[in-house]
DNA sequence: GCCGTTTTCGGCCCGACTGTTTTCAGTCG
């Protein structure tokens, strides 16, 4: 609705408040009914009476009365046009209204005959632009997983941090805020030489294409599709400039209102005082951190500075102290050969072990994940001897008989009681029956956190990033029986899976659910994934306290459910 | 459409770049 208003030649700030209720929605991993329902939607900043009437609308429709009438209005193929780089809603309601194009094939016919140029404000340059333009749309790569971005930017790092011209450098953008996907990368850097930087930058990438090259900015698309931004800045700019290349925007449109309202302007040179005379002068900042201070605010850690709530708790003192890779002590979650995984149990052990984890719960599949080498009770009896075992030797890190048992269709679980006693640490999650509707597989799920031997849901909705979303379920009620018989849910650290989603993780914390922060590894290099779930539950605004294997092993088992 | 330690009405972040046009609107990050 907020793009058909624009288009519209609506009010701004009007649509800038349908922009802000879709991101609420995180462009519906959390869903609008269950927010509406829990009382959370009301309470959130820049949400008022029409944004809760049109959510109730839905809700008990399953449509709004003001998007049926946007529709009869505005044909559909009219969104297609703003994906075009440079051509937004003015450009996209000039040609509506005065050539009749509603979609990207009529504009690109009319960009190839010239007609546009019939136009005011329309000449060579602009349908040049277009017809590029519409190339771009039709080759789009979207968005990329955050670890791949990660991935791709390695060589810029390694330029640049050792680079002699190089005075400091940062990840910033969605990259820098743990986002789940981004639809680029963003570097600053604050240089001595900035051409020199840019050359290195350029050298070490060895992109497909060079976008724009300057002295202090240079953009680049590598072959992968993604683009790499970076700003070069000098030194005494750079805290101020990796506050605003961090982003949110939100969250940057936010301070600078709170900057405004303490006569104060804020940009990405600087945070300035204004004088009576209208003189402004520089507050000069070194970090970060002094820049939070002189606007009143406790330092804003970058995953949570998405205007959900950040500033606010920081200028109470409420920050949460998030969690750290270092406070994790189990590495929990691993697959080993014994079902689909690489590696054995004790080189799973050695491998967590060097990574600082001080015990491994042990998760292969169970029996019904055929396709995945599931456990028969006679493998898991064998398993557990080894474990057994294991732990008599002692090398140094400990074992837990764990398992990541399938919830079968109808809630129950893969072993019988007498089996499900014998582990640990049982991780229940759901590998079939996808399609069920809401109803039932919420039941389903609902079904095995009230079964007394699950200590966790795993993957809770079992989307994959940027492949297919998670199965219909009411994550509010699941999170809800969670917190009523002390089941902890996992964050599956797994790149294409961070499930449960951090907005969700949030909430979950808010209903006194604790969480599991899991590699999900199939081999010994992929138990690092575990500190991709930390990133995830950092940007819930997770404390030590919050995650149960940031306890020590102990105390971990003491607080799974079967033990309460 | 939302909001209130100057306000219930009148504001709403700020700057760079581009293309078109003699002074700026649109788009983007
Ligand atoms: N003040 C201000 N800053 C902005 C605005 N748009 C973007 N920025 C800043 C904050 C962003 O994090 C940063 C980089 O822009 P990007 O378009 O790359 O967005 P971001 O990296 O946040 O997300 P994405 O790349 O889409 O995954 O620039 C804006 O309208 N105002
Ligand atoms: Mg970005
Ligand atoms: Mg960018
Ligand atoms: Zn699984």
């Amino acid at each position: 609705m907020a793009e058909m208003l624009e288009i519209l030649g609506e009010n701004a700030f009007r649509v800038r408040a349908y922009e802000n209720l879709s991101r609420i929605f995180g462009n519906l991993e959390r869903g609008a009914p269950e927010m509406l329902a829990s009382g959370e939607l009301e309470k959130q900043k820049g949400v008022g009476e029409s944004s809760i009437a049109k959510v109730k609308e839905y809700t008990e429709s399953g449509k709004i009365r003001a998007h049926e009438e946007l529709k009869a209005k505005l044909p559909e193929g009219m969104l297609d046009l703003l994906k075009i780089p440079g051509f937004g809603p003015k450009k996209a309601r000039a040609v509506w209204e005065n050539l009749g194009i509603a979609s990207l094939h009529e504009l690109e016919e009319a960009a190839r005959s010239g007609r546009l140029e019939e136009l005011p404000g329309f000449a060579q340059k602009t349908e040049a632009n277009i017809l590029a333009g519409i190339e771009l749309v039709k080759k789009n790569k979207g968005r990329f997983l955050w670890a791949d971005a990660m991935h791709i930017i390695e060589p810029a790092l390694k330029a640049l941090a050792g680079h002699p011209a190089t005075v400091k450098l940062e990840i910033a953008g969605s990259l820098r805020r743990r986002k789940e996907t981004v639809k680029d990368a963003d570097l600053v850097v604050s240089s001595e030489n900035p051409a020199a930087t840019a050359d290195a930058f350029i050298e070490g990438m060895s992109p497909e294409r060079v976008t724009a090259r300057g002295d202090t900015k240079v953009s680049v698309l590598m072959p992968a599709g993604m683009a790499v931004d970076i700003r070069i800045v000098p030194a005494e700019d750079f805290p101020y400039a990796l506050h605003h290349f961090t982003g949110s925007k939100e969250h940057n449109v936010a301070m600078r209102s709170r900057a405004q309202k303490l006569n104060r302007k804020m940009n990405e040179y600087g945070l300035f005082s204004i004088g009576r005379d209208g003189e402004e002068k520089r507050v000069e900042c070194g970090s970060e951190q002094e820049i939070f201070k002189a606007l009143g605010l406790d330092y804003i850690p970058p995953e949570l500075r998405e205007d959900m709530g950040e500033i606010e708790a920081a200028e109470r003192g409420e920050l949460p102290s998030l969690i750290e890779d270092a406070e994790v002590l189990g590495a929990v979650h691993v697959h080993t050969e014994y079902s689909d995984g690489h590696d054995t149990v004790p080189e799973m052990g050695a491998a967590a072990k060097a990574l600082g984890f001080s015990y491994l719960v042990v998760c292969d599949h169970s029996r019904s994940a055929y396709y995945a080498g599931g456990l028969q009770v006679r493998d898991v009896k064998r398993q557990w001897r080894e474990i057994d075992a294991l732990n008599a030797e002692g090398g140094g890190i400990r074992f837990f008989k764990g398992i990541e048992c399938d919830i079968l269709p109808d809630g129950s679980l893969d072993y019988d009681e007498a089996v499900l006693a014998g582990f640990d640490c049982v991780i229940a999650s759901v590998h079939s029956a996808f399609t069920l509707d809401e109803p039932a597989q919420t039941a389903r799920i609902i079904a095995a956190v009230r079964n007394r031997y699950v200590d966790v849901i795993g993957h809770l909705t079992g989307r994959l990033l940027l492949q297919r979303d998670g199965y219909a379920v009411d994550v509010e009620a699941v999170l809800a029986a969670c917190a009523e018989h002390g089941v902890a849910v996992e964050i599956n650290g797994n790149p294409n899976r961070l499930d449960l989603d951090w907005r969700w993780v949030k909430r979950a914390k808010e209903l006194g659910v604790r969480v599991v922060l899991a590699s999900d590894a199939h081999m010994k290099g992929t138990i690092v994934h575990t500190f991709a779930a930390v990133g995830a539950a950092r940007k819930g605004w997770l404390e030590k306290k919050d995650v149960l294997n940031a306890l020590s092993a102990d105390s971990f088992l003491r607080a799974l459910r079967r033990n309460a």
